[in-house]
DNA sequence: CATGAATGAGTGTTCATTCAT
DNA sequence: AATGAATGAACACTCATTCAT
């Protein structure tokens, strides 16, 4: 793939990006997205075996940078630095969620019709829960299990910023994720009180 | 409509709920509804105007449903009672969930095909939220925002339920339930400690 | 057939005209006549063997109309008294057509899906032009051939109607009889001038 | 669209005559269209947006023809001139009629379900009224109403084409054509005598 | 005599994918 | 490397007709 080529595929990716996050995982039409990349039906098939493969290699990109993010969080302190340390963190999700929100949604989903799509996020769940999961149990309450409180946390972050994002929460940014930082560090990590 | 006809529009609706959790709202087909109900097409548009007229009627069922429980939650006192009456309450969500949650998650999407069924979401969303936002002024901690909370408080249980369902995280019930108290109550409830 | 079955289906056949006149024959459908005549549509199959038996029954009253309508028209004097017998005869002719033209353009289509209805169709044209012709042969300019100004004048008198009544032209019925009294008599009868 | 876009295009427009002609409008299935065109469904929605809109493109197409053809009339002379003009006039609307007949009943219809037809349909009635009124004023007899007469010589033009094209009346052409342009002088041109 | 309910073949339309150039 | 054109399986919805009560 020369030069050219890797400038088509960009495009397609680009559009594809695009077409998900406006009408969503179901109504991304193949035919929406060669008219955003300016290309035709047969160069979209040149670069992708089919629809999902986009979806896919999105999903690939995706992952990588949420794993990143993830990963960034390091040992929560119990004080007032834990809630520093988580609010820094959620900046970050908040700049890689206003990227990658709808490719994340697609598989979260439960019903998603390509298995190597759902595969990719049943991976990608394990991984941010296991993440979480040791991070919780170096400083979580000990009466809360962090194999339930990863996932519930995963759950309130994703879907916050779901959606204040999407149902259009008038909100600013600084306050959401400061408040956050508040409501996480006293559920998930502030230990025994 | 006499009691054939009423009997009739409750096994297609019961089809319809089952199709909805098995499949997804867009895999939805009517063809797989009506096998379901073991009638035919026909019969399905005697009693639905089309596909969304169903699973909008699913919709407000479910909504009634959700406020009723939604509206169980009275004022959450600030020590260890309160954990205990989030945890009564959670129980009652839990079953409401396990019930709905297919049809409750047809409109907690972003990009619902048909407007009157993303009013319907977006009416409840708003009741919700409501009702949440009074609980966690009275007693949530001064430096959370409860116009902020309330949707992350509304997240965190709606995903959580559903990514245990659906992931099949193998979890206890009881436990489940009991560590959601906990973090919830220390999250939004517990008030400056 | 006793006092109540008749009536049953007497109210069938008005509502059949009531929806034929205002939909038109191909948008006539089975649920609008039932609706019409408040019954169902069991009924209506215990004395109609299909919809077309229906149209079909109209069609019958409505072809011993017109033909008495048209064998109205005595032989037709070359001058002025011709003139105003056409005026009268066409004075009829208005009557017939307000009441029976839905019916009546239901077989003067050419695509009429029910082979019996296209032939009392075709068969009342035959009678109708028979009988224009014998009087256009006694009267008509001798340059005209009677075998073609039948059908002409049936057209002419048939859609001028029609015309007027479904597009809307605002138009005296005095003048517009007066005027078609005018053009016929010259056109078809008023022999050689 | 390219060459090979354009001649699909053009076999689908001439399928749908065909399929106009020998079935009728409301009995026009995609089907049949796409089967004479030799495609599929797909690409006749490539190239129509649905039926109607194939219809359409063939009624503006008929529509111009039309006007052309009834512009073509000029002054009609009193005298015998006249008569000659008419033939030959009508021997050009008898060519027209031949190929756009389907077409021109398709909107000479009242119930039309397609807005866009039906209008285009009503213009076009309009149009061809006008031409044809101003034409009798010049020149037909004292005591008609142009405005009246208009319609009633639109009449029976093209339902006489209508009837003997599709009644199969064994009729030759010319004799047709002379003896419309007798009765339609005589009826509408021939002044006050 | 009447009816509410059920049926299923038929029809228009969409859209992912393939193909010839 | 690119593309316009073609395809057909899949799906929602309609409506004349039949049937059990």
């Amino acid at each position: 793939m020369r030069a050219r080529g890797k400038r088509t595929m960009a495009k397609l990716l680009d559009a594809g990006m695009a077409v998900l996050a406006e009408r969503g995982y179901h109504a991304t039409r193949v035919d929406d997205i060669v008219r955003g990349a300016r290309t035709s039906h047969g160069t979209f098939y040149l670069y992708f075996a089919d629809k999902e493969d986009l979806v896919r290699t999105l999903a690939e990109e995706c992952v990588d940078e949420i794993n990143a993010t993830v990963g960034d969080l390091g040992v929560v302190a119990t004080g007032a630095e834990g809630r520093e340390q988580l609010r820094v963190w959620l900046q970050r999700w908040s700049e890689t969620y206003r990227r990658y929100g709808p490719v994340l949604r697609a598989w979260m989903e439960d019903h998603v019709p390509d298995p190597g799509l759902a595969e990719i996020g049943a991976k990608a769940f394990a991984d941010i829960t296991a993440t979480l999961r040791a991070r919780i149990a170096e400083a979580g309450p000990s009466h809360v299990d962090p194999e339930l409180a990863a996932p519930a946390l995963l759950a309130m972050i994703e879907r916050t910023f779901y959606y204040v994002l999407s149902r259009g929460i008038p909100v600013d940014d600084e306050a959401l994720i400061d408040s956050m930082a508040t409501m996480i560090h006293r559920g998930f990590f502030a230990g025994d009180s």
